[in-house]
DNA sequence: CTGAAAGCGCTTACAG
DNA sequence: CTGAAAGCGCTTACAG
């Protein structure tokens, strides 16, 4: 900026004034500037710019996921990105993997990085460091899970809520041996969505059996082996009639320990989130959807509005899910007493 | 850090020192710095730090693609991160959409915010505003697509190649009506994969049939529309017995089209790009997998290595793509001369 | 409308 | 081993 001043023959304050747009400068000593700027290669630096203005911005947000890669969270990423874009806000993104310290070390290159704000899925069990990065006022969203510890401002889906309709859904279609599987136990989404399956079993007053719940699928081939389990230890009048599977990757597992054992038209599936080519599996599988992208917009929305106002009382949101039936969820179980046909 | 000094009782640069773990500090006043630090909350603040410092690194790198929700993309993106995060290095990635002007005002936003280097799978068609950036020294790779109007260190699959090996495999299975559905044409990645197709058939000595190639499907949706119609349109003896879709959302798209015409056990699917779920597909689809995870770290490494480098020649990779038979890629050509039975 | 001085939070290049 | 001064590229808060 110095040498764009000296060769414009202005002072470096109205080069700053020209680069910032900003208006009373006289028209022939802009284009001068301007000039060169070009001659020079001249790149703003923003964040010089920043360490001296007064917002301190750095015009760059944070977004920590479990995987950047995983489509649910860069779907989540697309709508913080969509957000974030029209107010020229830049995302740095990075993955978890479930790995706690790296949760924390990860928030601490942020906040060196200063960017203005930052969105976790936290992985860890506990968010109580981010006490004080919350009360020096660096805005914090969570995002999918919820954040323990600590009062924060949340996105969420119904997990609860949605999970009980899932397994309501089985139910109504005569399942009555429904095996649930899930994730990590420790995250907030896992807990959730047993409880929304122990709420439909009990309000149809159907026994919680043990042996079909199994939990700590953390990829889709632990979720094939764990399903595969499922199906081939109980015996027959107690094996699983369907499985709720709680979470897209084991989802996908499961369809694979289903296909591998041609039961895929016998036994019922439901999986929590959508994917891609759900659709196209064969039979299409029935999901409740969430929407991840919508997830993604609504948290970079509170961040953005944090802050601007530090001291409003956290906000709470929760997107609803809805059942998208494919097929595999409409299978009816086999019993004396339906006869229905296979269903799509 | 100032406040750190004052109540540690020393001077400026030996918090500096403190917090910069350099060795030559007394242990006791390493102790008082760290607890005054810790009574205030203190954070090194990253960007005031290499505003000084001689290797003016901001430890961030960008990452343009088309969509950091499209599988492949997402997949390079976790590839970058694996190299960037053992070196401490962060990555903000952003989506092009096929936007051209984006594309260039993005490159200005990681260059105002002095990110150590970019990666880009470029989607304008010219890339030589990058000249400038080049000159002065600021790494730049590009991935995925070659950059043209400029020299530049690349990362790139084997795209004709790969395409010619694939419609050879269909070939290779009595095809030779054999349909391409390809993106936008602009882009190089389409181009060789349209060479590919031509080279596969011209080697068999087969005619290139003007109306079963089709350009231009922009996503999922336009893909089934195409398929569809390249399978209504033809009179029977010239309709396409089997597709080459050469990019994951047109092979998606294509399936949904052979399937609402219940043709995807008659006609034949090869698709560039692996997706998740392909293999639970009914018939599982055959494709020409590239590993975008190791392109993406390829990438970062070159970009890295650049950095140490400003005057080596530029360096180009190709990565080997390599065909995953699952079945829809193995369906024999409907003719008398054929009587083998459906594969898989 | 334009500019000279001070300062953002840190590091460099020195001196002690 | 420690520190005082200058400076990175910019903006603020003035004065003219």
């Amino acid at each position: 900026m110095r040498d764009v001043a000296a060769r414009a023959g202005v002072s470096l304050k109205t080069v700053s004034r020209v680069v910032n747009r900003e208006s009373g400068v006289r028209q022939d000593l802009v284009a001068k500037v301007e000039q060169a700027a070009v001659d020079l290669d001249y790149r703003p630096n923003l964040t010089a710019s920043n360490l001296r203005r007064s917002d301190q911005r750095t015009s760059t947000v944070g977004l920590l996921v479990e995987d950047v890669a995983n489509e649910f969270f860069s779907a989540i990423h697309r709508g913080v990105e969509e957000v974030a874009r029209v107010r020229g806000v830049a995302v740095v993104a990075a993955s978890l993997d479930r790995d706690a310290q790296r949760e924390r070390e990860l928030v601490g290159a942020l906040a060196a990085r200063r960017v203005d704000g930052v969105i976790i899925a936290p992985t860890s069990p506990d968010q109580s460091y981010l006490e004080s990065e919350l009360r020096s006022g660096w805005p914090i969203v969570v995002v999918d899970r919820e954040a323990r510890g600590v009062d924060i401002d949340t996105v969420l889906t119904d997990n609860r809520e949605a999970s009980s309709r899932a397994v309501a859904h089985l139910i109504a279609h005569g399942h009555t041996r429904i095996a649930f599987i899930g994730g990590q136990e420790h995250l907030t989404t896992e807990h959730l969505r047993y409880a929304g399956y122990v709420d439909a079993l009990t309000n149809a007053g159907i026994e919680i059996k043990p042996w079909l719940v199994r939990h700590g699928a953390a990829d889709a081939d632990q979720a094939t082996r764990i399903a595969g389990e499922l199906l081939d230890a109980a015996s027959a009048p107690s094996a699983p009639s369907a499985i709720f599977s709680a979470q897209n990757l084991i989802t996908m597992g499961s369809v694979r320990a289903l296909r591998a054992r041609s039961l895929q038209q016998r036994v019922a599936l439901v999986g929590f989130d959508d994917f891609a080519m759900a659709d196209l599996v064969d039979p299409a599988v029935t999901v409740m959807a969430q929407d991840a992208r919508a997830m993604g917009r609504k948290a970079a929305e509170l961040l953005f509005a944090r802050m601007e106002s530090f001291d409003e009382p956290c906000e709470r949101h929760v997107l609803a899910s809805h059942l998208v039936q494919r097929g595999s969820g409409e299978i009816q179980a086999e019993s004396p007493a339906s006869e229905k046909p296979l269903s799509r």
